[in-house]
DNA sequence: TGGTAAGATATGTATAGTTGTATAGTAAAT
DNA sequence: ATTTACTATACAACTATACATATCTTACCA
């Protein structure tokens, strides 16, 4: 790597290096990238000559970095920049409630002014506030939160802590029928904690989904909303 | 170069996110807030970032915590700004059919690899490309582009440039009926070119809408984009 | 009923490690 | 002379882990 004919700058190489190393499969993904010190030490460089080398690699979406914990190596090694992002044909109604979930956050609490309007509640009302995120293939599709109007469905908690199914534990806690009334979509930026879950960048487009599902007599029995990640999701309506 | 994390640091973007909890009224006056582990889980971060993050609302005077006991609210903020509302509706049903349209280029041209694949031509084939601006209130809402192949509907362009009407002009070039198949949504950053029409920034979230119209035997008669200003743009899907 | 001890929980503190950023400097190529 | 590629150093921000300390809960016993 040292001098050789001088042509392929020393970042590149180091690049091209961890590259192979991906591409032989030396690291799933997930796995955690050597330190950039340990990987300075291993090529002879200064540690910005590796950061250079990384942050290459980081613009192709082979790898991922955060700050204090490492580079990992993306949940996708092979890119697919249009071909993929068809595979989520989720039905807009089930936007956020099909397998493959993590709780955030399950607790229950007072509903803020505008929660409780889309709840036909009164402010302050108790619901629970069901808080994840929907992955796909170990990849981050979307983070959603849930509300559900605790004077209506009374053990929604306890039943979602058990089935982290949205469908399932309504039918559990007495509501076997609902309908979504309407589906509001439009597209926002990613906060910093959102990006973070959603492991993408600050600023990043979102499109976010939110509905009301009310049950057989027209009351409102969860107000949901979801944010998904722009580049990962095309949401298909069927008509 | 890139890298990828925001701008905003962590702590200070769990700080305002509890913070608007607050301001929401989530918790009052003397409720516990999560533990800090639970809200480590939350924001996907360590323990240690959720604590700066306190330490900012203690500083500030909304939060007392209690070693053992936990984060208690002390105060509610009065000066804490709420987002910005959405101003306009629109139906996605009517998406780019719209009055108050504004022509940006109407012309003939081949068929790009992926406009002929949604219009089901081969690559190449001539089309009529009509790309405009949609306004509400002199502001713009939203850019479209609406691709007709011309080998199916040959005076389609004349009647677009005569009546501006999607609807209108299909009906004239001879298209009676014409059901959307499909319609398919994600966000995106807004280009430069983009950015320029819609009065927007380069980089802003925008609803991307594509759909394709068959007529009455199922071959496409329009393939049709529409990119919304998620700023000013929600669309509402009735059920 | 009431008190106490044990265990689980939760915050506070300490230390070390890792990535991100800023600044300055050196050597070689253009 | 300016730019480019890399080095060197220092610090900021976040992570990881361990442990101390205060509080709450529960069970047990008198």
């Amino acid at each position: 790597m040292r001098d050789s004919s001088g042509k392929t700058p020393i970042w590149k190489a180091i690049a091209d290096a961890l590259r192979s190393d991906l591409a032989e499969g030396r690291y799933s993904p997930g796995d955690k990238l050597p330190t950039e010190a340990a990987l300075a030490d291993r090529f002879g460089v200064n540690r910005h000559t590796v950061r250079h080398g990384i942050a290459a690699l980081v613009d192709d979406g082979l790898v991922r970095t955060r700050r204090g914990a490492g580079a990992f190596v993306a949940a996708t090694p092979t890119d697919y920049p249009i071909g993929n992002r068809v595979r989520f044909h989720e039905n807009l109604i089930a936007a956020g409630r099909r397998p493959e979930k993590r709780i955030l956050a399950l607790d229950e609490r007072a509903a803020t002014q505008g929660e409780a309007k889309a709840l036909q509640v009164p402010t302050g009302a108790p619901v629970c506030a069901y808080h994840g995120l929907s992955l796909a293939d170990g990849q981050p599709i979307a983070i959603f939160e849930s509300l559900f109007p605790l004077d209506r469905i009374a053990g929604i908690t306890a039943a979602l802590r058990d089935t982290s199914s949205v469908t399932e534990a309504l039918r559990v806690a007495g509501i076997a029928d609902y309908t979504r009334t309407s589906t509001r979509l439009t597209a926002v930026r990613a906060t910093a904690t959102q990006a973070l879950h959603l492991q993408v960048t600050e600023g990043d487009p979102l499109l976010r989904s939110s509905g009301v599902n009310t049950g057989q007599f027209g009351q409102p029995v969860e107000y949901g909303r979801t944010w998904f990640v722009g580049d990962r999701v095309t949401l298909t309506l069927e008509t």
